[in-house]
DNA sequence: GTCTATAAAGCGATAGAC
DNA sequence: GTCTATCGCTTTATAGAC
């Protein structure tokens, strides 16, 4: 999180904390200025959407991390295999072990997920896709593939629900090293 | 939902409704009012704690549902497969095929977690503890059946989310028949 | 016991000084 | 470009009429 705000995308670290902290409705304007540092006057000059727009850039900023980092490495992994541990690696590194909730999907559970219902649907769809292409490339049948992609993005967001409602960070390790190996045996 | 509202229970059907559309913190009063036809006054005459009195009336009536109708069910059934059977069956039909969100999950990954703290962590704790009782009744060892019950909750709330993103409650299905081939194959 | 009116506080958003 | 003051509205909650 940068100490000075110069431009928009400064912002974003202390805006997604807020969001994944108090989620859309819960995250006032008061406290997303004391998490960055912003009075109403910039927040309004960075974002003149105001708050929608605020979420709306976080959902695109981790759009672009996922696209960056997990779905293209996938599909573009020269080792499919190791690909899709790398993924493993990187998602439980992304989410602090459980520790931190994916925001997408607490607002596909919540009341913002009309608001935000295409960017969501496209998260999940994209991730899905990516990985069922890598596991297609790693020897799975096209219909074994989309169906081991749906149940591992699945095992993942049901882990940070339990990990969350557990206040216990190993259950989504054993979640998500047990889903692993599921995938890769053979 | 009762047509009048004559004591306190029978307005619990409509408040859960509001809150799992909703959210905690989207649900107004106002809301609440529309939903269960109850002005004001008969509300505080109800649920003299307010908002937060009316959530936590509908998380123990959450609670006691599944207690009665899932987990109870799970440790007394005479033969442990076909009660793990019926635990999907009763769940599907439970969430709607995947249009009913879980409110409880849905707390887990919200602003509303810490108020409900407690109520949270023990749902998901006995189910996956009546889950992994059964299974071990069928065979499993005790640390398999444990591992795979906490992997067949996560599946639950993961496909949960998943319909949701996707509005799309066939995912929910897929996955679900898959997890309970998984779990009961051999 | 249920309504309407109202209180007090907080909300998102805007305006204007600097 | 960033602040403070303020608008208009909604919120939860209460008070008092009936």
């Amino acid at each position: 999180m940068p100490r000075t705000i110069g431009e928009r995308s400064d912002a974003i670290p202390a805006l997604a904390e807020v969001f994944r902290t108090h989620g859309f409705d819960g995250a006032s304007l008061s406290l997303i200025g004391a998490a960055t540092g912003l009075g109403k006057g910039s927040l309004y000059n960075f974002f003149p959407g105001g708050k929608e727009e605020m979420a709306q850039a976080v959902l695109d900023e981790i759009d672009g991390w996922f696209r960056r980092e997990v779905f293209t490495p996938l599909r573009e992994a020269k080792e499919p295999r190791q690909g899709i541990r790398e993924m493993f690696q990187v998602v439980d590194r992304y989410f602090h072990s459980g520790r931190r909730v994916c925001l997408i999907g607490a607002f596909a559970l919540g009341d913002s997920r009309d608001r935000f219902a295409a960017c969501v649907a496209a998260y999940f769809a994209e991730w899905v896709d990516a990985l069922a292409e890598a596991l297609r490339r790693a020897g799975s049948g096209r219909a074994e593939a989309r169906a081991q992609a749906e149940d591992t993005v699945a095992a993942i967001q049901g882990a940070l629900v339990l990990a969350r409602a557990a206040d216990d960070r190993a259950v989504f390790g054993r979640i998500m090293r047990r889903q692993e190996l599921l995938l890769l045996r053979k």
